[in-house]
DNA sequence: GTCTACCAAGCAAGCGCTTGGTTTGTAAAG
DNA sequence: CTTTACAAACCAAGCGCTTGCTTGGTAGAC
């Protein structure tokens, strides 16, 4: 079946994200980039056919509509750097050093080679249908969890005041924003950038 | 003549936004709710008129194009907040008090009233061409000359650190991301989220 | 009498998606 | 090494619908 969602089970614990190199994994990595690049909205079927280079009526082969196509690219995505940002969780030894692992992947992940998805899937947001939302949140929760037990750790130690949530909440939105500004050719590499988004959590020196 | 800009000069100092009484007026009031709720691709111009109860045909009277009528959202808005930022400004009379005079400013647009057309102005700034784009990035550089000014003050007295434009738009992000999640009855005011966005920013107790 | 605000009708273009058929990759059977 | 089988990947054409926008005309205010 070339259809359908690209979970196997939602409750499962390890999801696999579409192969990059497969017909499939090609089509998302192009259908991301013009999203980002023009929105969900703006982008036509036509648009991601042209630039992958086959006819529009082609795409429905792999995906059943439109939505599927932008409901894959953020599935993609949110499996794939929930994994890094564990992994990279647990090479950290101090909490101070998990914070700033969960920033440095946050940075990564929007700036990196996933940023054109990452984007996508904070600003089309809309775009998806309520089932597909709720799918999403899903999968968002378990990566917000990972977040919001650092920095409850970090509380714990002292190292950064006010509301765990609202704390989380601010940062996102300096993290996500990045997005819009951040050039590594403007002389600021991303460990530097992370260190000031470090700066800006934290009340007290590294 | 009922179309185009609604700056009577691009240089002028002193900028009106359009009358929220007048037929015009009402029109952008609607049109801002819609494009915030659904997207701006998202919303034809049959559901700004069904919203206003005329047809879709006399939005045509008072607006060029459909993009006429998002270009007018956007420089009501921020001639609106850049006049009242700086009023509150020059109420201000320490640093600090500046600097949560527009924590507070950015906040009250993003949350309060203007609200929803400020949403418009953040996240629908892709939907414009490249020419309306340069008219609103104009207006914008004013806005920004205010916060930079004021960092810049507060980092001579010692209550900031880290760089003046990174802080800056860290911050942009922070207060903007606000908008998909503050909730004014979770319990929390306004003023005490600003509060904890001042204590995110500077590093010195109030 | 002119101006502002609007209606009623509809056009041309572009949209997501469907359909029936053709090519291409792959691997077992002869 | 060739033949056969079959599914995955794709093409060519176009349908039905929605879109932004135009047009010619009308009602009421000053």
């Amino acid at each position: 079946m070339a259809s359908g969602s690209n979970l196997k089970k939602i409750d499962s614990s390890k999801l696999e994200a579409t192969d990059p190199k497969s017909a499939k994994g090609r089509l998302l990595i192009i259908a991301a980039r013009l999203f980002n690049q023009k929105g969900y909205e703006r982008t036509t079927v036509r648009d991601i056919a042209n630039a992958a280079g086959i006819q529009s009526g082609s795409l429905f082969h792999h995906f059943k509509t439109k939505e599927d196509i932008l409901k894959s690219v953020m599935v993609d995505t949110i499996i794939f750097n929930t994994e890094r940002m564990k992994k990279e969780m647990a090479k950290a030894e101090t909490c101070v050093d998990t914070l700033k692992a969960l920033i440095r992947c946050e940075l990564e992940s929007i700036n990196g080679e996933t940023g054109e998805a990452m984007s996508v899937l904070v600003y089309e947001w809309r775009s998806l249908s309520a089932d597909n939302q709720a799918i999403i949140l899903k999968l968002r929760d378990e990566y917000e969890s990972l977040w919001l037990e650092t920095i409850s750790q970090a509380k714990e130690n002292g190292l950064v005041t006010g509301d765990v949530f609202v704390l989380r909440r601010l940062l996102t939105g300096a993290l996500s924003w990045t997005k819009t500004w951040y050039k590594p050719k403007g002389g600021m590499t991303l460990d530097e950038l992370a260190e000031q988004a470090l700066n800006l959590a934290i009340k007290q020196g590294t």
